[in-house]
Order: C-alpha cells, then sequence, then structure tokens
DNA sequence: TCCTTTAGATGATATCCATCATGTAACCCA
DNA sequence: TGGGTTACATGATGGATATCATCTAAAGGA
C-alpha cells in the first residue's frame, strides 16, 4: 500500500484542494475528514498522515484558496481592458460565482465560521490580507488619482461591498430579481468605494 | 411537571430568545438542542412540543432577530440628529458590534451557513427584506434628494457595505488596527453607496 | 537484492447529538 | 373539585464523526 514520494505529494495536494472546494460548498461542519479523503480518491487512513486535524486542513485551505484567488485577481486585472478594477469586481459580484460557493470566494463562504474556531483564523486573516494586498495593487494602477496612503483603506472598503454584496445576493436567492439587484448595487457601491475620499 | 399557559408560552419565547443568541454566538453546528433548552432552564424533552426541528427554531430565530434588528434600526434613526443613516451604520460598524456577534446582526453572523439549509432560507430572505425595508425608510426620510425609484438599490448597496464591513473587521480581529480600518472603511464605503448614482 | 521504513487501508473507540418514547404531575375545564 | 389532557423530564436510540491503533505491502536506501 505504500506510495511514491510524488504520489504522496500529489494525494496531500488533492487532499487539500477537495477540502478547500468541499468547505465552500457545504461549510466546515457539513464535512467530514473522510469526505475530503474520499474526494481525493483515498480513505479516512490516509488524512493525519498529512494533516494535524481537520482544523488544520481548513486552515490551510482557507489561506491558500485566498492566495490563489488574489493571484487570479491580479490576472484578471492585467488581461482586462479599460477598467481593470471594474473587471475584477464584475467577476466577483456575478451570478456564477454567487451559485457557485464551492469555487468561489473563501471569505464569504466561511469567514462568518472560521471567524469562530481559533486554528483557522491566522489562515483566513492571512488570506484576506492577500486579497487586501492584490486590491491595492490593482488601485494603485487602475486610479493613479488615489493617493497612495489612501490605497489600503480604499482597498478595505472595496472589499467590504464586494463581499457583503455576494452574501447578501445569496441571501435573497430565492428572490432572484433582488438577487441580482443586490449584486448590481454592490458593483457599483464598490466601484465608487474606491474613488477619491 | 405541567405549566401554566402563560409560563408554556414564556418558555417558548425563552427557548427562541436563546436559540437566538447562541446560533448568532456559535454558529448552527455549534450549538446543540440541549444547549438551547438547558439555557432557556430547560431540558431537552421540552423542545419538540414547541418546535419541529432544529432548523425550524433556526429559521424562526433568524427571521424574529432580524426583525426585531430592522425596528431597531428605525429607534436609532429616529432619536438621532443630523443624520440618521450616519447613526445606524456606525451603530452597525462598531467595535462593539464587532465583538459580540451573539448580540448582532444575524444575517452577518449566519448568513453564509443558512443559505445552505433549505429549511432556513426563507426565514433568513425574510429577514433580510425587513432589514432593506427598513433601510429605504430611512433613506427616504435622511436623504431626501435619492429619487424614490433609486432607493431600493441604495438600501441594497448600504447593506451589502454594512455587512460586508463588518464580517471583514471579523476576519482581521487578530490585527485591531486592520481591524478598526476595516470598519472605518466600509463606515465611508455605505455612506457614499447612499450618495446619488 | 534485502531490509527498514512508512503511506495508506481497515477497523475500533468514544463522543456527541437529533429525535423519539415514556412517565408524571399538575393545569384547566367541566 | 376531579379527571383528562399535556408540558416537561428522563431515558433510549441510531447515526455520524474525529481521532487512534494496527496491519500490510511496497518504496527506497544500502
Amino acid at each position: 500500500m505504500r506510495v511514491t514520494r510524488q504520489l504522496q505529494a500529489e494525494h496531500r495536494v488533492a487532499m487539500l484542494r477537495q477540502a478547500s472546494r468541499l468547505f465552500r460548498a457545504h461549510g466546515l461542519a457539513g464535512v467530514s475528514v473522510a469526505d475530503i479523503t474520499h474526494a481525493a480518491g483515498l480513505t479516512h487512513g490516509a488524512f493525519y498522515g498529512h494533516f494535524d486535524s481537520k482544523s488544520a486542513i481548513a486552515a490551510e485551505a482557507c489561506r491558500e484558496s485566498l492566495t490563489r484567488a488574489a493571484a487570479r485577481w491580479l490576472d484578471i486585472a492585467a488581461q482586462s481592458g479599460a477598467d481593470p478594477l471594474a473587471a475584477v469586481i464584475d467577476a466577483y459580484l456575478s451570478e456564477s460565482h454567487r451559485d457557485q460557493p464551492g469555487g468561489g470566494c473563501a471569505l464569504a463562504a466561511l469567514g462568518a465560521e472560521t471567524v469562530r474556531e481559533p486554528a483557522i483564523v491566522p489562515g483566513l486573516g492571512d488570506g484576506t490580507e492577500a486579497l487586501l494586498a492584490a486590491l491595492e495593487q490593482i488601485l494603485a494602477t487602475a486610479r493613479p488619482a488615489l493617493a497612495a496612503e489612501h490605497c489600503p483603506a480604499a482597498a478595505l472598503a472595496v472589499l467590504a461591498a464586494m463581499n457583503g454584496g455576494l452574501q447578501l445576493a445569496r441571501a435573497l436567492a430565492a428572490r432572484p430579481d433582488r438577487s441580482l439587484a443586490a449584486l448590481a448595487a454592490a458593483r457599483h457601491a464598490a466601484l465608487r468605494a474606491a474613488d477619491l475620499p
């Protein structure tokens, strides 16, 4: 039953990836260790050789997922045309993001749950800072008129509007028109939050 | 062991109130039926005579808590001085609200979790609409220059910034200065979201 | 090639919990 | 005021799950 070092590393990555997806889709309590290992093609016995606990993999999944999201934002911004900031905001506050939490932002999907788990807080905090750093960078190039010292506050304001808007749209998902209105309103709020004070 | 009709009604209210507080403080999965009944001074046997299931009390707790929050917002706005909208936003994006989720907004504390529970979604949606209706009413009087047809969108934008800002501040709670900056930035974003388009 | 090490499978354990079943005492109506 | 109703307590149950223990077979160094 033993396995190549290469394969072992792949197993770890697979567990982390599946954990990230499953947690975002079903919440921390909605996913068991066995769910994660099975989704990665293993059994629950493989888990504790790779991770200390369920909380530990959740913390790592949050950090990694948000860090990757930050990189994706920079990509979107780099490949966009007229307004890189608007491109990122539009992608975030989209129907497809609203309807696919498993592939989406971990802050919106897990933030409320993870702040209660001390073992996960650092991972969430680091990941959130990664998102904010990406936003600051985008703001610095996309909004040259914005003074550099205002960029951190603007990034916080933009992320608040994005995150809150996505969750609002999900809370109103049973009322499709209201949910769409929430996405649109949050897009405006996020864009306006990046304006000069 | 039987009890006055009056007392029975009080028991129901007590369970609902404790459930609301406990769920917001510890999440849906972090609170058991026995936790709720014990917090209300009863045992778990009393529960199913009053509520159909844990999900049912959670749905009712969400609806009731948010409806009450909407009323409190109207109170704050009515009793405030210069800017009623700013008063509501300041109270929401305060350190004390950030640090006391058990007494705070159910949308921010439970939104991400409850959207995954079909039985709770209606309660959350209704409660969210109550918040939005209160905001629209406040906007209508506090921002007379805002056209009536823009009030719903403005309310959505304001609530998105408020909710997202609170969660962002909680996610960054381990970095006190950043957390405060998130509250301040979200206050600006929420206020600005209420400006004319 | 052989032996040690070890990744992962299988199985076990202990806990927790939602919900149901039953008992009892006391409210409330007649 | 007495008996039927019933709110709540106690106890039971079945399922789920985090984590630990053990086993085995193959990897990888000598």
